[in-house]
DNA sequence: AGCACGCCGACT
DNA sequence: GTCGGCGTGCTC
């Protein structure tokens, strides 16, 4: 340093100990930021407030999560901060822990995992707190009053009588028919003032109904159970089947957890799957109960968040991102269906909500339970080595059998359009009988190729390598990878022939069912009927009022709902996921089979389910329907122990993607070169490898799959990897990504 | 990610 | 002669 630049800086940076803020801002770099304290601030505010930064030549907000002595960079060239927004932190203090636990555990910026906490209202500096504006009359606004000096407006002088009489009345306690905006006009004219108050931080009233129904006895010892250690951490998996009762075992141990002035967390996989679960939670818990989900306006995401925040919302029922939600009471964490998929962010920041729920749990020592009729395999495998109290909830109230589950040979009986003759005629005869019959097959369109049956042509995708589907009442093909669309051709664009759509889709499974059970009216249920918004209820509303007879979907059916007149269930294909290459497909398939079957017969009628399959002797499809899900959970996890799969191993996934397909493997080639240089024994790095499609939206992509036996093993081997990895400077156009735990290996 | 700076093509 | 294309470089 000069002496010539020290004299252009204030002379108290050079007497004073330096005091430098870290902060946390919104950015994919991969660090923190040091600042000097805003010039005018005499005290420090606690760490997790927001700061308002120079950032380059921007103004960003950031989140204080440290504050230190010293820093890296000269004290000469940090900038300081210009101001704080916030006297309390806008997280509660678990929470703030969780993230900085989370950016390091799933390897992604500190900023952005900040941020992600945040409806984006307070990431751009709305108030942390809602606040109330109060009103009064200046001398002016009485004068006014006493003497109008206008005989128009009446309105406006009925609303100033009504705050006269009415002193300090806030905001929201005017009564028809004034407006708020009208406030805003009288205090522009200068005859009212506001005042601000902030909403209190309390503990909002709760209002419990009695549930009705009766326990089971295995209800009754869950519930007792769990509710006998609130207030200390532990891991509760509810394994219960379909219509067993999970969600009264939640709302009991919610109602103890929360009496004392507490709140709850309810993770579900989509809100708008599930309305009948909100629907009990709102009629159990009359006030109180916050709904967060995708839906919302960042507006409607805010009151949620404030009401959470301060307190008020006793219960905040969400999705996967409301694992962040800042609850200063939290009692109780609720992830119903916790294997599912949904859990897991597969953009960006990739965390689990579902793991990230157990460390939270563990952070604020309450008790978090993991609900689902089909568990995961790492929960069952935390179950039996103990790290998990596993609570069974074996039977359906009321008695309701489970379903028979049967296979049919695809090879032995002929088919119809992917119909077979076995499911024709269960159908026909539960159609009869009365019952509604759900037809499952997880593909969406008519076709899911269009071929040539002269030359042997499929229409592909143009910028991925796929098949194009066919989506025939919308006149497209459409790649389901890209979202490309155009129209249909007439003929073969090789050798000019007519075109033949090949292989089921929803669409065409409804043209055929339309055709062959031309006397019972039909709903579809699937991405595509479901975008236009309501439709989903719509659907569902033909269902449970019984106007529908048939209902044909993908796996937006096996979430959540109870279709009690339902007696049959036929999955048309259940091989996509026997044979698929990722580890994790059976899982996935058994948990399909068996959520769709717990559709079925769920009150007085025993069910059937029907799978159909080219593979009915595979084994584990067999260890399913004989034997239940909890049996082929075992086989599954022995076939994963003996594999070195997880929850044996773990794993972490580089993702990457380029258009330059050289570039692609010789980034990967450099990056697996320098996690081998890195010498660490038990690191295995495999790949790189081809992503299963390997272009997609003419992005070349592949990686390289890292496992080890142990998670700090796979930690620490990161820690000193991804380092290199970004220093590797990729090709221009060049994207990767880390991915811990990852769900699929692709 | 933003947002600058920075050198080469078609327009008022 | 400028407006503007997106290549590359930096952000305490």
């Amino acid at each position: 340093m000069t002496p010539a630049s020290a004299q252009s800086y204030p002379q108290e940076l050079w007497t004073k100990t330096s005091v430098v803020l870290q902060v946390a801002i919104d950015t994919p770099l991969r660090r923190v930021f040091d600042y000097l304290p805003p010039t005018q601030s005499q005290e420090f505010p606690p760490l997790g407030v927001r700061v308002a930064v120079p950032f380059g030549r921007q103004r960003l907000i950031g989140i204080l999560v440290g504050i230190a002595s010293e820093s890296a960079v000269p004290l000469l060239r940090l900038k300081a901060a210009l101001e704080f927004l916030d006297e309390r932190p806008v997280y509660d203090p678990i929470t703030f822990e969780l993230l900085r636990w989370a950016s390091e555990y799933y390897h992604h910026p500190i900023g952005e995992v900040y941020a992600a906490a945040l409806p984006v209202s307070l990431r751009l500096g709305q108030a942390a707190l809602g606040s109330t504006e109060h009103w009064s009359l200046t001398e002016l606004g009485s004068e006014e009053l006493a003497h109008p000096s206008s005989r128009r407006a009446p309105q406006q002088r009925a609303l100033l009588a009504w705050l006269a009489e009415h002193p300090n009345a806030a905001t929201d306690e005017l009564s028809e028919p004034f407006k708020p905006a009208q406030l805003r006009n009288l205090q522009l004219r200068g005859w009212i003032v506001g005042s601000i108050t902030e909403e209190a931080r309390e503990a909002g009233a709760l209002q419990v109904r009695q549930g009705g129904l009766a326990l089971t006895g295995a209800q009754f010892q869950a519930v007792e159970t769990i509710t006998a250690t609130l207030s200390s951490f532990g891991v509760h998996l509810l394994y219960g089947v379909t219509g067993s009762g999970k969600t009264e075992v939640y709302l009991r141990i919610i109602a103890a957890a929360i009496e004392a002035g507490g709140q709850a967390l309810v993770l579900v996989p989509e809100i708008a799957l599930t309305p009948q679960l909100v629907a009990r939670f709102r009629q159990r818990f009359t006030t109180g109960v916050a709904v967060v989900h995708s839906g919302l306006t960042d507006a409607e995401r805010r009151d949620a968040w404030r009401s959470a925040h301060s307190g008020q919302a006793r219960i905040v029922i969400g999705t996967r991102s409301a694992v962040f939600t800042s609850l200063p009471r939290l009692a109780l964490i609720v992830v119903d269906e916790e294997h599912d998929a949904s859990y897991k962010q597969h953009e960006g920041f990739r965390y689990s909500a579902r793991d990230l729920s157990v460390m939270r749990a563990r952070g604020a020592g309450v008790p978090v339970i993991l609900g689902s009729a089909t568990p995961s395999l790492e929960s069952l495998e935390n179950a039996l080595s103990g790290r998990y109290v596993k609570h069974l909830l074996p039977q359906r109230p009321g008695g309701a059998k489970p379903p028979r589950m049967s296979l049919v040979d695809l090879r032995r009986h002929a088919a119809d359009q992917g119909l077979s003759t076995p499911a024709m005629q269960a159908m026909d005869h539960h159609l009869r009988a009365g019952g509604q019959v759900i037809v499952f097959l997880n593909r969406r369109g008519y076709a899911p190729g269009l071929f040539c049956n002269a030359c042997g042509w499929v229409a592909p995708c143009a910028h991925c390598d796929a098949r194009m589907t066919l989506h025939r009442r919308a006149q497209q093909l459409r790649c389901h990878h890209c979202g490309a669309q155009e129209p249909v051709p007439t003929i073969c664009a090789s050798c000019g022939q007519a075109l033949l759509p090949v292989g089921q889709g929803t669409e065409r499974v409804e043209e055929t069912l339309t055709r062959l059970f031309p006397q019972a009216p039909l709903a579809r249920l699937d991405r595509d009927t479901a975008a236009a918004r309501g439709s989903i209820k719509t659907v569902l509303d033909r269902v449970h009022s019984g106007e529908a007879r048939i209902l044909v979907g993908t796996q937006m059916l096996t979430k959540g709902h109870h279709f009690p007149e339902v007696t049959l269930v036929v999955i048309l294909d259940a091989d996509q996921g026997l044979f698929a290459s990722d580890f994790r497909a059976t899982e996935r398939l058994a948990q399909t089979i068996t959520q769709v079957a717990g559709r079925a017969g769920r009150e007085a009628r025993a069910g059937e389910v029907l799978i159909q399959t080219e593979f009915p002797e595979h084994p584990l499809l067999n260890r399913l329907i004989t034997d239940g899900y909890e049996s082929f959970a075992s086989s599954a996890l022995e076939e994963r122990r003996e594999a070195g799969w997880p929850p044996y191993s773990r794993l972490a996934l580089l993702r990457a993607e380029a258009k330059d397909g050289a570039a692609l493997d010789s980034f990967l080639k450099a990056a697996a070169g320098s996690g081998h240089a890195l010498g660490e024994p038990d690191i295995k790095i495999l790949g790189p490898a081809p992503a299963l499609i390997a272009r997609r939206a003419d992005h070349l992509r592949a990686h390289l799959l890292i496992e080890t036996a142990a998670r700090p093993t796979l930690q620490r081997f990161l820690n000193s990897w991804l380092p290199h990895v970004e220093a590797l400077r990729g090709p221009k156009g060049l994207r990767w990504s880390i991915d811990v735990d990852p769900l699929e290996v692709d």
